[in-house]
DNA sequence: CGCACGGTTCGGCGGGCGCCGAAGTGTGTC
DNA sequence: GACACACTTCGGCGCCCGCCGAACCGTGCG
């Protein structure tokens, strides 16, 4: 043990800012990836803002957060992609017990098809189009999910092809395995998911809905996917 | 959002488990892989008792242990794979904080640098000899780290010839990279680590030292390793 | 300038939770 | 059957922490 036990103080402390409802979710509304205002999260987690400022003080010095002050207001962000891990794999751990209980109102039903049929998940790409989009990179010998998670030689020459760039950026996993929370499967992330991702959005592969994390895609996008990926264009509306 | 909102009070729940020191250490000292009884966690933790029984009383509800009770002794393990991994996630990220204050007294020194030299990470190898093994099937293409982290077909018949039977459980994947907290790089985990660390203690390629997870590797261990997968005895001492 | 507005600080309130020791239950031992 | 022992239940204590509203800063805007 000896040097175990110098790490149980630090463990309580880290998931003691992961539980907190208010805090997990803001955590949880950051996982898509960008900058949230503290009034945001305030109003989306219906607590005051005094209540909300002392929140990201604590998940900020507990390195979770990062901040970027403009004018009066205070963005807010998820520190680096190790803790949109973290965030993901806790959620998912969770998942089967909030599968239970599914969509409810028409709205939140039909808000809840457009993020189950498609949506940013923190940098990459998930939902059924995540998984369609892993499904066709392992079917076409891309991707290798059978024996690890590793994309293949012919799958580094596919993003070559595709004039997607891979730079590889300190520690983080060129391909690494996401637990999907609405279709209970592993979809791409790491470098290569991240890299796809930007570029599907970059080349109007497909676009966001509204301001929500939900993505649709285009019809210059289903060429681009029928095209590289043969996927079926019908499998994703 | 929508149905995002309903995880994070059971996100915030999971990680209301994980946030008590004695909880903590309850879960670091059960990634041994091994069962404990409800005295011994006590002891380790140093509670009472009875605080130590409402403890595990929590843990168990929340799915993160298993007890198994035998006569008056009541057993707890970690319920399974998946939460070991998550233990080790978030012990991983917090290692850096840990790392800064070491070693103090002499004995937890030894010890210390005898965890560090090899162990056991729940039901695999880590520490150097895990680094060391995961390094090794690397440096013979039987396992890709650059690309993910996946076995190579090379990889499957290796460990066929080795007479290592890896047979997929569930959803587990056949390999895994695990953060190791003494080396800070990631060693092979899943059924092929698993499969690999069981096989080596049934073999006797190493051996427990005292009731620790700290292993130790035996002579016929190293002309194991030497043989099939090239690696120098000397750094292993 | 003055006002509006985003964010922060502070005091105070309330609930939850970890802790213990004492008493209780069941199991194994002599 | 009596005793030891592992564990559990219960009551009570004290602390911590999340919440709010009110007062306070600073920025941006008219």
């Amino acid at each position: 043990m000896t040097e175990k036990e110098a790490e149980a103080p630090g463990l309580a402390r880290l998931a003691g800012l992961l539980a907190d409802e208010t805090r997990a979710a803001c955590l949880l509304a950051l996982l898509d990836g960008r900058a949230w205002t503290a009034g945001e999260l305030a109003r989306h987690a219906g607590v005051a803002a005094s209540t909300l400022s002392e929140h990201l003080g604590k998940l900020v010095a507990g390195g979770l957060l990062a901040e970027e002050r403009q004018g009066r207001h205070r963005y807010v962000r998820l520190a680096d992609d190790r803790v949109a891990q973290l965030v993901e794999d806790l959620a998912s751990q969770v998942a089967p017990e909030a599968a239970a209980r599914r969509p409810r109102t028409l709205r939140a039903s039909s808000a809840g098809s457009a993020m189950a049929r498609g949506r940013t998940c923190y940098d990459h790409l998930a939902g059924r189009l995540g998984i369609a989009v892993t499904d066709a990179l392992t079917g076409l010998g891309l991707l290798r999910q059978d024996t690890g998670f590793a994309l293949t030689d012919a799958g580094l020459g596919w993003f070559d092809a595709a004039g997607i760039r891979l730079r590889p950026t300190g520690r983080r996993p060129l391909a690494r395995a996401c637990l999907d929370w609405t279709e209970r499967r592993p979809h791409l992330a790491g470098v290569a998911g991240a890299a796809l991702c930007r570029h599907a959005l970059d080349t109007g592969w497909c676009v966001r809905i509204g301001s929500e994390r939900a993505v649709k895609v285009t019809p210059a996008g289903e060429d681009a996917l029928s095209e590289l990926l043969r996927i079926d264009p019908v499998s994703l509306r």
